[in-house]
DNA sequence: AACAAGTGTTAAGAAATGTTAAGGTATTGA
DNA sequence: TCAATACCTTAACATTTCTTAACACTTGTT
């Protein structure tokens, strides 16, 4: 379900550089080495790269330098700097291109992993914050964020509950939603009582979703409920 | 001119602790110790802080579900873990939570300071890019240090207590802001009088913010509310 | 068929929220 | 100093949301 995050890596180093790339390969990161800046500029424009490491220091173009290219191409890939022993850290955290973090030489293949994985949790975090959470199903749209139902231009309001409810039968959709997981995710406790609070969710979105007769929230008896579209 | 910072230490073993404490004290971090996670929670949900130096393993609530529970309430707080020699390095997937940095025991207090303060040159120069405090959000733009909200030019001022409630729904923008955090982060205390001071205040933001019907400012039954905009 | 457990539905009541206005308190300016 | 003002809290009442109870019906089992 995860996507695919593919990495350019700019290194000089060839002995360096060839071991980070079997590593990332082997860790799940398809990785891409450049010798040095200008290569590494002209695989960015004609690759997609979803994260980029880049040395400091390299010939012909520096790794800065760099950075502010590949920024005009790509406002959000997140650049991770592998720097010299001997830099000064004001120099790094003064750099104006919105380095998400730098690595000091020499580091560990396991700390560069984890900076990795810091860096992309955070980013594609802030990814989805900023999805938009809408559903589309039969004739109805469904926006998470509003907690809106439309069908015909005509809008209906939803509870908090009745939001979440739908929407996790929408992650579903065509598909059974447990019970017991509904309740924990929901009700954060799946006793006798919240379970028939959830019925009671369950006809009123059946309310809501008749106006198609092809959308059905069908029960999957001692189960869960699974929202049908045919 | 610079902010004080203040330091929240989790860490169970009351000698390293208090040596800790004493050395931040010293070094112009005030810092308040807490010997497991629960407590350190309960410190942070009554206290701001800037910096989060938590012991993996603890008693009771260990430093990684610490800091899951801190970073609900707190989007932005760096955290550095303390971890043990032994631990695995994949163990640290702490990461996950987005872990500014950890140390392995035993080190050096000085390599302490440098991380914290490296730690601290990054995210606050990441901060002082967002630190003119304005906030953009459809037709919108706030000043929160000017407290005032605008839409087509026109201006309209804020009260103190408006612009706090309105920038902690800009910061979780799209995203529940809860009851409990917002009020003993600008009322300290979350007692029933305050709560029902914040729904007045709700209301009153409502009003200013109804020029744009892209802008919604919704509640969530039991939990607290949430700023959209679609 | 008979039974237990699970589900469908409606309605009543408790809790939370929406809103307006009145009451305090501190601040400001004449 | 006094009054005007702005700000915040508290009160009061309206409305919404959620839970619980009640009873009918369905499903699966023996």
């Amino acid at each position: 379900m995860e996507k695919q995050v593919k990495v350019l890596l700019a290194e000089d180093d060839k002995n360096l550089g060839n071991i980070l790339k079997s590593y990332l390969d082997a860790k799940g990161f398809p990785t891409v080495l450049t010798p040095n800046g200008k290569e590494a500029l002209n695989k960015f424009k004609h690759e997609d790269f979803d994260f980029c490491i880049l040395d400091v220091m390299m010939p012909i173009m520096d790794g800065f330098t760099l950075a502010k290219e590949i920024r005009k191409l790509d406002k959000k890939v997140p650049f991770l700097f592998l720097t010299a022993k001997n830099m000064q850290e004001d120099k790094i955290t003064g750099f104006e291109v919105g380095a998400d973090d730098y690595l000091t030489k020499p580091f560990s293949m396991e700390e560069l992993l984890m900076r990795i994985k810091a860096i992309l949790r955070r980013t594609q975090a802030a990814d989805k914050k900023n999805s938009s959470n809408i559903y589309k199903f039969g004739k109805y749209t469904f926006d998470y964020n509003r907690q809106l139902l439309m069908i015909n231009k005509e809008q209906h309001k939803l509870t908090s509950k009745e939001a979440e409810l739908l929407r996790m039968l929408c992650e579903n959709i065509n598909d059974v939603l447990d019970r017991s997981v509904a309740l924990n995710k929901i009700w954060f406790d799946d006793s006798y009582f919240n379970a028939r609070s959830m019925d009671v969710y369950i006809t009123k979105l059946r309310k809501y979703l008749k106006e198609d007769p092809n959308v059905e929230l069908i029960n999957v008896h001692g189960v869960g409920f699974k929202l049908v579209v045919s």
